[in-house]
DNA sequence: GATGAATGAGTGTTCATTCAT
DNA sequence: AATGAATGAACACTCATTCAT
């Protein structure tokens, strides 16, 4: 691919980014191409569906994601990094729709996915082995609560503070009993 | 308003319910008009909108939800009413998209939405009372723990055992510590 | 369906017509519906497709040369009625591309097209008893031909000469040896 | 024009003819470009317009099929040869869109066209000297018929048998009375 | 000359909303 | 009041054609 298309590239998963987080999947492509500054066409050659489209910019959230983890997996405190972790996505999903679809199944974005899964295990295995979290806590129900209070964040427009004091419930229902 | 008139309404309602339970919000009118057996025309008249429409079935749920949980702070065991409650309202969520998008903020419900969060309320205070919850608890986190586990299970699509296990945390987070 | 509905669809079907016999099927139908003078939503109701549209437009002149065949049938000198009504279905196509497609296969048109066929096949009937017509033509030879020399009428731009000397050379195929 | 350019005029008309006889006229110039192993660009530096490339198509096949008749007309026997020839064309316009096309006038072909009109009218004239044809039918009767039955065999998916009989009753239309 | 990315007008189709019956 | 036909803006997507690399 040439350097100008793979810019051109970065700049529609860019606008898609805004677009569908500013107003949800059912904004139109029209709108994300005004926004990239392309035509409709470079859009679709780029992306041949919308679902393509949708697609692409959730794996390259799942790959953000990933890495944030995996870097508090290497450098964190094993005690708080999964916290830390679930804080700093549930903050950004409260400005981004698509943190909150991509968390969901809706749209299949398959290994970079897994490899968020993947690195989220590693946060709570080691909160686990250092005794912040109860052992009888599972992968799926940390994904549960993070796409829960992420949609819920987002969708009911939660401050700083409710956040905050909802994660706090959360976190406290993850420890130690 | 004449009596039929007031009958179209209460179908209209219920297919409206139906049919965007079914399909989410984005069904059209046109299948709400047909599942109420009534004219296009006809739902138009009685909801100018279809905002209109489904904010007035979103009351109704508020209505209904609230009507639960007064029951329950009337009859049920203070210290499991709530959680009784809240399990009710996520377990229904998972198959109805208009419960979920009732919690939201997308569509100011009023009144009716003050009514609920009244009852519910009462069901904290019982609960904060029989020391099932605890006291610095407030009613904000448990409404936006109920949206977000009710988003959850809806767009996660999450099983009842994962549903489960997701609750008990939340429920341990409210418990006292 | 109202009056006026009725007239609509009326309408629509005679621009259809018009616009796909100037340019083929692959015209607009948008073209379609401005020249019949309604909006584009108008032509989906009445016809959900676009095939849909050129369907129901096949079907109405497959009736039209039945009734013509059937006339033709009950009045007609048979030993010449075969010649007459294909003379006239070819001089129709020279300005239609519509009558070609239709003898063709493209569109199922079902019904009417057996009806158009049984017309056809009474008229070769009554020919080859008169002895106007060779004992062992078969109707998919004249069907055959009747669609060639539509095709070759529309595409080619015969002239009225040109047509009547090359229907003459087919006459005098069909005729006894 | 540069070797490597002519090769490339070479394969993509290749390609034309492969694609758009596949497929018909509708199918993309950049199928074709892709069949060809050219790109978009290169198609449309050769031919500047769709029109153009199908025109270029169209004249390699009037040279084509100009060439056959010149060899029947050089070999063949003269009371079978146009028959011979018809019964070729036909028989590859059952397989072939852009034969039919090509017959007709939709695209301007000219002098590859006239070539094979003379190819053809020897053809013809030969037939009359030897009695196979009768003395008063023209070329242009025989080119209509030539292109009414080449589009009949494409659009209504003619059968070996049905071809035949079809064209038995043109031959004997041609013939002696 | 070749490449292939970008363009943008155009297509079939849907659907909230209006309005004649 | 109810009906359901008509409206027309909007959408996802295609493709002939242009143009920067």
């Amino acid at each position: 691919m040439r350097a100008d298309a793979q810019r051109n590239r970065a700049k529609i998963l860019a606008a898609a980014e805004e677009v569908f987080v500013e107003s949800g999947a059912d904004a139109s492509t029209e709108e994300v191409a005004k926004r990239a500054g392309v035509a409709i066409g470079t859009v679709f050659r780029h992306f041949p569906t919308k679902n393509d489209l949708l697609a692409a910019m959730m794996k390259q959230l799942a790959d953000r994601l990933a890495g944030e983890a995996e870097t508090l997996a290497a450098q964190g405190d094993p005690r708080t990094a999964l916290f830390t972790f679930f804080e700093g996505v549930v903050e950004q999903a409260a400005g981004k729709k698509t943190v909150v679809e991509l968390l969901g199944v809706d749209i299949q974005v398959g290994r970079q996915l897994q490899a968020m899964r993947d690195a989220i295990g590693t946060l709570l295995m080691r909160a686990q082995e250092s005794g912040a979290v109860r052992e009888d806590v599972q992968l799926d129900e940390v994904m549960a609560l993070l796409t829960a209070t992420s949609h819920g964040a987002l969708h009911a427009g939660w401050s700083d503070d409710l956040r905050a004091r909802t994660l706090s419930i959360v976190f406290a229902g993850l420890g130690p009993s």
